[in-house]
DNA sequence: GAGTGGTCTAGACCACTGT
DNA sequence: CAGTGGTCTAGACCACTCC
């Protein structure tokens, strides 16, 4: 089984790492160290310790080091937020400006929070067209929201959010970022044309991030994304909304609980 | 905005493939080109490449080439299985023989796959030790299962579960694998020392996938794993089980969905 | 055998961090 | 300033695929 050098390498680092020699937050042997101790060049050192970046297992900081990685504080997220923006929608105007759904799983204040909406139109792509059952080139509303932590630059989700457009046009508030935060959110958005929604659907999947969500989001080599797909369906069984949530994989956490019936009763 | 050059040849090439210019199946411009294309060296034209492949766009082929990848066909996995597997725990020896949770998700017939079991034990991590509120070193049955396809080696899934070893103890042919795979699954297998299950938390997560992870289930650089923990809680509101499973995050799509109350009835 | 990606050497210079 | 990681050059040879 002949490797390549800089796997070797990487694998007797990875080894230290996992026994607990090289402890979260240690840092690594330098690159010159590792040329010196492996007697290697510079290119199958880097080689190495890029293969353990992309790992998640250590992270670079120019200038200081190369240092392991620690487990990482996540956001809990349960679908038990769907039911409670729901009923926020009726609550009082005064009530929903108070409250927001951000500030519910994480225990922020809003000042805490640096939200950012934006409003624009698009054609259905055939994605898109399919998931709406709609023709393929209709009219939607594109609604792009970004939350970051103002105090770490820890960023919490980067959403696209479609409605399409015919849906909700009557409501000219509904078309413009001007009014966003909406006090009571998506929900009472809905209802002010007229909607309530009766299930939403998670479909969940996860990929490396893409160059512009590493960027936004400041996401680095070796995490992951977690990509929810919410679906809103109302009571008509008509599918209303439709939101992709980039959600950073090392700090997140998706609950669901399945309830089930009793063998006997 | 001084970029590297890598930077500028990967940012060049990302933006071929996003328009379309380089379709999916399309062979990218070969290292050598590049480096004529662009005047740069093979190590930058290879860290561009890299760039990509890491991003999940292109995959890379010795002696062929690198091509730019398409949307992978993706297993749904929903919560409804869990509900299925219960009640077949109930099903006569024939029926449970006859039907496996597996075959279920995939509608593939049982001889498709390579299914492995491993049995083993293990004293509970500080980790496990808080989920199962059992104190830290308590011995636990650890069980290792793996799902891939016999004809492609398209992997399914790579399960570590555990369970409480004096809770299921008192039934010698839970404690080896030569029973498996279990007619009736775990709900069978916990239903013979008298457990049932009430209801299953599923939490998930989402990282690069480690370098074991990449060997057994033949992942490459560019995917994510989906970190599945699933913890079933019995009628007495016991925890009697916890899987990790790790799913490929470009082939597998979790579903779940959440019913609202009416604003009205 | 020609063409492809994979690995590796032995240097060099730059940018950033700390003292 | 010294020490660190980040980028880059200009080569070389190997391993694999396909014809």
């Amino acid at each position: 089984m002949p490797r390549a050098r800089y796997e070797t390498v990487a694998g007797d680092l990875r080894e230290q790492i996992k026994t607990g020699d090289l402890a979260p937050g240690t840092k690594l042997p330098g690159e010159r160290e590792i040329m010196e101790q492996y007697r290697v060049s510079v290119t199958v050192a880097r080689a190495a310790v890029a293969q353990l970046r992309h790992e998640g297992l250590v992270y670079s900081q120019q200038g200081k080091g190369t240092f392991v990685r620690g487990p990482r504080q996540r956001v809990r997220r349960t679908p038990e937020r769907y039911q409670w923006e729901k009923a926020r929608a009726l609550a009082t105007e005064e009530e929903r400006i108070r409250t927001g759904a951000v500030e519910q799983d994480t225990g922020l204040k809003f000042e805490d929070l640096d939200f950012h909406a934006e409003y624009g139109t698009e054609s259905a792509s055939k994605d898109l067209a399919e998931a709406f059952e709609v023709p393929v080139g209709c009219l939607l509303l594109r609604r792009t929201y970004r939350t970051r932590l103002r105090t770490e630059d820890s960023p919490l989700s980067l959403i696209q959010s479609y409605l399409v457009y015919d849906m909700i046009k009557e409501n000219p508030d509904l078309l413009t970022a001007d009014n966003e935060p909406w006090p009571g959110g998506t929900h009472h958005q809905l209802f002010t044309v007229g909607i309530e929604v009766d299930r939403i659907i998670d479909d969940i999947t996860a990929r490396p991030p893409t160059h512009e969500e590493a960027e936004v989001l400041g996401l680095e080599p070796g995490t992951s994304v977690i990509m929810l797909r919410k679906t809103s369906i109302d009571i008509n069984n008509r599918m209303v909304e439709l939101s992709d949530i980039a959600l950073p994989g090392d700090r997140t956490v998706l609950s669901y609980t399945t309830q089930l019936t009793r063998w006997s009763s």
